[in-house]
DNA sequence: CACCGTGGTTCCCTTTTGGTAACTTGCTCC
DNA sequence: GGAGCAAGTTACCAAAAGGGAACCACGGTG
């Protein structure tokens, strides 16, 4: 098996030239992650400040309980968030971000704001796309 | 149905306080976007220089030919890349970034530089996570 | 006692995503 | 005339992600 499988051919930060198998790449294994349909919605409202396991589905209404308790472990897993048990008269769950998930999110937050900044921009490039290619 | 649909609660720029419904919720549809498995790696490849159909697969060898066609066919949709088809005597199709794709790419690789740094704390967290939870 | 609110888990099903392989069009090379 | 390259398309499948509803334990409350 000599063919290579290449993630990304250069490092972004330092330049150089790495070739990373696909199970080790740093990237893919971050976004795999954080494209979770969910994890950003999450992240974002941890962001601000913790909240309790009720207050994060009433924040995002059209999340299923299933779902907010899986992005919540997978979050987790890979440190982002902590999870703390208060042993109050029904036991509460506060979710809080790590100050990794903070740096991550720091960055993340980049690609929101731009996302929020230039949606119009995109929903028109896709609208002429749609124009042009769909219609002829 | 008087149950609204949450997206963020306030905006990232602004710091204004929205209600998006799930399908005009710019980070959504972005992030939607950005999520396939392929597309950060064909951006970060058109953000160093423009390639070629073939040049691409070469560059991300496990890449199918039908997922390289889609998922360029989807960044040139939504506006990031433009598709040049150059008469040759094979016809040749060069992919390049436009300048939307390039403000997004430059937001978006705050994310990968942060994933290369901090691969590895995020997957020593994973694996204390997986000894506690996991074994207990 | 039956019911509510905590914060989950489990099962089952549908949708989405991605992979494999074969076929296509037009041209060139041998 | 067959083979090959370019850039796709198509049909068919397998795997993963996600949704829905029901269930659990716990204590408090009417």
């Amino acid at each position: 098996m000599d063919q290579r499988v290449i993630g990304f051919g250069y490092s972004l930060t330092t330049g150089e030239s790495i070739e990373w198998d696909a199970n080790n790449c740093p990237i893919r294994d971050v976004m795999n992650q954080i494209s979770g349909k969910w994890s950003t919605l999450i992240l974002h409202a941890l962001s601000e400040r913790p909240y309790r396991f009720g207050a994060l589905r009433r924040l995002v209404p059209d999340i299923s309980q299933r779902m907010l308790t899986q992005t919540l472990r997978d979050l987790q897993r890979d440190g982002y968030i902590d999870r703390t048990v208060f042993p109050t008269k029904p036991p509460s769950v506060e979710y809080s971000m790590t100050p990794l998930g903070y740096s991550l999110f720091n960055a993340l937050s980049q690609v929101l704001m731009w996302a929020e900044r230039n949606h119009g921009e995109v929903r028109d490039a896709r609208a002429r796309f749609d124009a042009t290619e769909g219609g002829v």
